[in-house]
DNA sequence: AAGTACACGGCATACGTATTCAGAGAGAAG
DNA sequence: CTTCTCTCTGAATACGTATGCCGTGTACTT
């Protein structure tokens, strides 16, 4: 085996032109069943692929989609949000179902984005994952749209923002996390999270904190907020200025889950326990959050059926098919720190 | 902007052939400097992006790798190691600094490997991660090799194996893990994890546990060692299975976090308090496993290095460089369900 | 028996780039 | 003024596939 068999090697084993083995192979219906199982049986004899580049060259499509992650500089930039992480899984295996391959590629936000896989021929079309500074990219994202490159967004969904979004709805997502607090008779919620419109998602969590608060008559305390972005230290670092505030709070409803366990391991060093002083509710269900001391309360985001509405929005734009902005529900999952008998 | 320009659009608008606008962008020395400087402008004004699917097809290289997961079926088919996700942020960002974009694609061992990149064109060469049943591909490794497939995999290191291995020193893991334990006083060392040849990395991390107990006069018992597949709900049974053998142990080592993390689980649910009923060492050094409680005292791998190493060995076969298989260090992460003193 | 329809498959070509080969022009050396 | 060398660029072509267009031969219609 020197040299790999091409689509002529085919043709001239089976006494046929070159055209008739694509044919054959890609299934058109001109070719008689006869000659198509020979040749199916010669390609197969000769371990023959079709030579993607070529087949894409002349296609001008690629059957593959990129995947961009873009984030915030970590002190460690290996390191992922792990809610994405999982995520990958997911997309990972729709795009396999659906018959694409997927690149993958870090990005830092800072960073230019050099790569465009689109625009290099590389992808049909780009999903894009992340949290980050949303005027930062915004510019980008109109961008991309000019250039009438197909992507699709996880995140916050807007009027008139660029491109497609889809996205968890954060807003209610914060509302039951609220509710379930203030059931449990927690009246002083602390938010842990970028409240600014930077964070967009973030926000709108808290949003629907606030909202559920006022639909009991409590009034946020503005004290009571915290920025962080959405890693361990960060949780860490916001809860030790919450207490610093000297505001009182009994519970702590976190943007994220890394910022909630952060929170938590603060909180422990600072002699409150959870849940009895303070109840602690995360954001997202990534995996540690089971395995967390005490087992973390959630608002579980669904990264299944996200990744698969995230590939499938991508597909139908690709294929010039209208798509529209899909927002998922959110669940709460009930765990020990939150102090709800279960 | 309608269709994307071309290098003979470029030509015809800098006024010389399409074969200088290639040889301008891509650095030949045969291109005179004005002419040169020209062509980079007028690119950069079109926007031009090199056509990758047209330059792959002519130069035969992709300057694209791929990384195959393959797994034991899981429940829940989108879960991953998360060791092998932690090296997943680190492949990508060697892949990125060297000038290589990264496909990535999920395989069940059970599957038929259907997908092989190198072969239709799409990578210049795989790398291959995973536990997993090490005789069920066997084969396949072989047939890459005879197809002299570029490829490159982690794991188990062994002579006369096929292709190229890279993989942490297993054995030394398990000896400082056994080592340690044995300083902290303990004797009866139970190991969770798969000893049999079927995941020989799995295996010579025993045999290094072995090792350390025979240098301390300690003979290994039988009795105390439960086969398990590297997942949490494995590692929970398998210490109910030795829990239910009723032979008493004061310590387990278990081949991976996910294990340890089952396994502290299952304790609990027993009464039995870590570290000081029994104390935990596992192997990985995920990031959950500082999140759990007690934090897990744990064998590291360090990812970081290991992904660096793969791309880099992928590369030189990819270049036709010798390659040599490499072993990496494994260092001993104290934290508290060991019991030392820190 | 002649004409029509259709099934099948070949020819030519395009996709966009990179490379080989050869040639043009300039300058230097004689 | 000729010849040689060297620098720069253009013409031609290959990479492997997919598809529009057209020709051939068979079956079927009337």
């Amino acid at each position: 085996m020197q040299t790999k068999p091409t689509s002529f090697d085919i043709a001239q084993l089976a006494g046929v032109s070159q055209p008739t083995v694509s044919r054959a192979l890609r299934g058109s219906t001109t070719v008689s069943e006869p000659t198509r199982k020979r040749i199916e049986a010669i390609a197969r004899q000769l371990n023959y692929t079709v030579d993607k580049n070529a087949s894409s060259l002349r296609r001008q499509t690629t059957n593959t989609l990129a995947l961009l992650f873009f984030e915030d500089p970590t002190p460690d930039e290996s390191m992922i949000n792990p809610f994405f992480l999982s995520m990958l899984g997911s997309i990972t295996r729709t795009c396999a179902l659906r018959g694409y391959d997927l690149l993958i590629s870090f990005q830092q936000m800072s960073s230019n984005w050099h790569v465009d896989f689109e625009d290099s021929r590389k992808a049909d079309g780009i999903i894009l994952l992340g949290y980050g500074d949303y005027e930062l990219y915004r510019a980008r994202l109109e961008a991309l749209v000019e250039q009438g490159t197909h992507f699709v967004r996880w995140g916050f969904s807007e009027e008139g923002q660029p491109g497609t979004t889809i996205g968890c709805d954060n807003f209610q997502g914060g509302m039951i996390a609220g509710q379930h607090l203030i059931a449990q008779g927690r009246r002083n919620i602390a938010f842990l999270g970028d409240a600014t419109s930077r964070y967009p998602e973030l926000r709108t969590r808290y949003e629907g904190l606030c909202a559920a608060m006022e639909g009991a008559k409590i009034t946020p305390d503005q004290a009571l907020q915290v920025d962080a972005i959405t890693t361990e230290q960060a949780g860490f670092e916001a809860t030790q200025q919450l207490i610093a505030r000297n505001v009182p709070f009994d519970a702590i409803f976190a943007a994220s889950d890394l910022i909630a366990i952060g929170a938590i391991r603060a909180l422990e060093i600072h002699g409150r326990s959870v849940p009895e002083d303070v109840a602690v509710i995360g954001f997202d269900d990534i995996p540690a959050a089971s395995l967390a001391h005490p087992p973390l309360t959630t608002v579980q985001q669904d990264y299944r059926l996200a990744g698969e509405t995230l590939v499938d929005a991508l597909l139908c734009q690709i294929r010039n098919q209208s798509v529209s902005p899909a927002m998922l529900p959110a669940k709460l999952i009930v765990r020990k720190s939150c102090g709800a008998a279960q």
